[in-house]
DNA sequence: TATTAGCACTCGTTTCTATGGAGTGCTAAC
DNA sequence: GTTAGCACTCCATAGAAACGAGTGCTAATA
């Protein structure tokens, strides 16, 4: 335990303070430490520390006269150096989930309304987005005489379908030569590698044609594409309500539309996408990059189903968490989760 | 107007009441009735009247000494008799909408989200179901040596797939004789078209590949069956809380839990998806098949995007709500969305 | 007979005050 | 360095008082 500015004596009595904080809610005062901890010091003593640990940033007072309760770097040293793993139970459930649903959306879903109703926070799951995943075929077919549907599979076994009009009907054979066209110049690319002089080779060979290559090339980078659209799950945002502290009509009803515009949670996300980040991240009020959030504290984790097919968990509470119990909850589903897809599975 | 049981001037007083509380939100008393109205009756004959229509049921006091509010079956005779039609702007929206989104389930959300904005409730919008839809085509398409990819296309232009596993690699040739023989048996048939008969030939045409029939079928009850699974779109539930009749911690945690569990929604459209019911439904108070909204009105209509292919859009909020508004409302959007598939679009 | 004025009464809401208690900071003694 | 003691602050709670909106009833009036 590394000690710059806090010796021993002090750390234990943050870490008392902090504890005591999380069980109970209610501001600590000297006398309270002074029997919860073995240090059998006076509350006169404790007194003394706890204005220096004031003074240091790690406490403060809500008024004069009040006990005290963490700052956020009084709760950010807490998670770093003070908060011991427990490992506690977590087990049935995550058979459960897998078991029970078939398609991966639904799993999430799931997984977010269990990690919810066991936590009693709001919780969040991020749909895994196939970043620098590759295209495996695509198949154009006939709808009508004005439509036609392109379908698109990536390595990643996601579907994606669109509907492309066109001004008039495509015979068999042309379908077919796009069909080849597509598949022999796009499979097996990335989306960084179809780059412009791909695409001008592709449109010139397919001639009157180009358009359609255009909207299923536009399909294509939606389907792969960065995480503009990411599916976000949704759960327990009622929790709020549950937590003086944001219960405020205020707050929470900010709170509760953030969860409910599902898109702006991305941002909660973007750290586990881009780097090599695979632990827990922890965001403590303001160091939250969603200002709504300034009152709260987010947990997240990153899962993997499958090779590079990466989405995230997380957890929305008050500061006031129980980041111990948080933490091995996500760290079971994260488990429970990691290589689902390559894992043999059930149904379908 | 009818009046069995209510004369001429009872009405006027019990409009007048409903009126003035929807405005204020207050119960509104005796004397505000004997000025708000041109019946030049004294605050005392009102009070008799209003004794009368209390013991009628359609106005009750919160407590003694209080004024009056309209009771559940008071509003309904608000809303069956009483309401006028204002037909008010609410003009520009629907193009907006419209034009800046360009697929289907974008365009509901932004429908709810707007709905949600103009008129302060908690709103929905469900996904149209294609119920009496028909196959338009199916294809079978490789995906690699253990699984096929089966996209089945609705004469509404509803596209589902799903990924198939096979035990072993089917040839090409194979795979197109599946292709001719889905498309040949299914293509023009209703769910309710496609019986055990049908079934049989199938599986026996396709030899040891009947284990693909059955999964594609599954697939095609999946993609038409009835409305087990109606994607629905919610906005602006947290105008709960704005209603202090509903933002009590415990209701609108309820309410809000409704709505983010958006299957329970399902059982307030029912009624439009089954009878040719087009008009506006309103559900005042008990009237509502959820129990969490007994203390809400909902409101809601039926949309059709093309032929057959029929969604809802509702409102929920207090009771004491702004029914003309919320009709108008409801009426302007579902003229955006009615035979919308029909119509030439822009984009895509 | 229908309407109205007047009055006593009820009950929720707001405001103010008093009281208690938890907790602090400081000082002086150990 | 630690502790006991004390004065002080400030929140929370409960009660009391004052208020006011509104009612029901009765008796007078048109």
């Amino acid at each position: 335990m590394d000690d710059f500015e806090l010796d021993e004596r002090k750390i234990r009595i943050l870490n008392a303070i902090i504890r005591n904080y999380l069980e109970t809610g209610e501001p600590v005062g000297s006398r309270t430490i002074s029997k919860y901890t073995d240090l059998n010091l006076s509350s006169a003593t404790i007194r003394n520390e706890m204005a220096d640990l004031e003074e240091l940033g790690y406490i403060l007072q809500p008024h004069t006269s009040a006990g005290r309760i963490p700052s956020d770097k009084g709760y950010r040293f807490y998670v770093d150096h003070l908060m011991e793993e427990k490992n506690r139970e977590v087990a049935e459930m995550k058979q459960f989930v897998i078991e029970h649903t078939e398609r991966v959306d639904q799993v999430l879903q799931q997984v977010a309304k269990m990690l919810a109703n066991n936590t009693n926070y709001a919780t969040m799951v991020t749909a895994p987005s196939y970043h620098q995943n590759k295209v495996k075929f695509i198949q154009l077919s006939h709808v009508d005489a004005e439509q036609v549907l392109a379908v698109i599979v990536t390595e990643g076994n996601l579907v994606k379908n669109k509907i492309i009009p066109v001004s008039e009907p495509i015979d068999n054979e042309t379908m077919l030569k796009l069909n080849i066209l597509l598949n022999s110049s796009l499979n097996g690319l990335a989306l960084q590698e179809i780059n412009l002089a791909t695409i001008a080779r592709l449109k010139e060979q397919a001639g009157i044609h180009s358009d359609i290559i255009s909207n299923v090339l536009d399909t294509v980078a939606e389907t792969m594409g960065p995480d503009e659209d990411i599916r976000v799950y949704t759960s327990g945002t009622t929790n709020f309500l549950k937590y003086p502290e944001l219960s405020d009509s205020e707050k929470a009803s900010e709170l509760i539309s953030t969860f409910e515009e599902k898109q702006q949670l991305v941002s909660l996300v973007t750290e586990h996408l881009s780097e090599e980040n695979t632990g827990i991240q922890v965001y403590i009020g303001d160091e939250s990059p969603i200002q709504t959030m300034r009152d709260c504290s987010v947990v997240t984790v990153a899962y993997e189903l499958g090779e590079g097919v990466r989405g995230t968990i997380g957890i929305v509470g008050p500061k006031r968490m129980d980041y111990e119990m948080v933490m091995d909850n996500l760290k079971v589903l994260k488990k429970s989760l990691d290589g689902m897809l390559d894992r043999p599975r059930g149904k379908t």
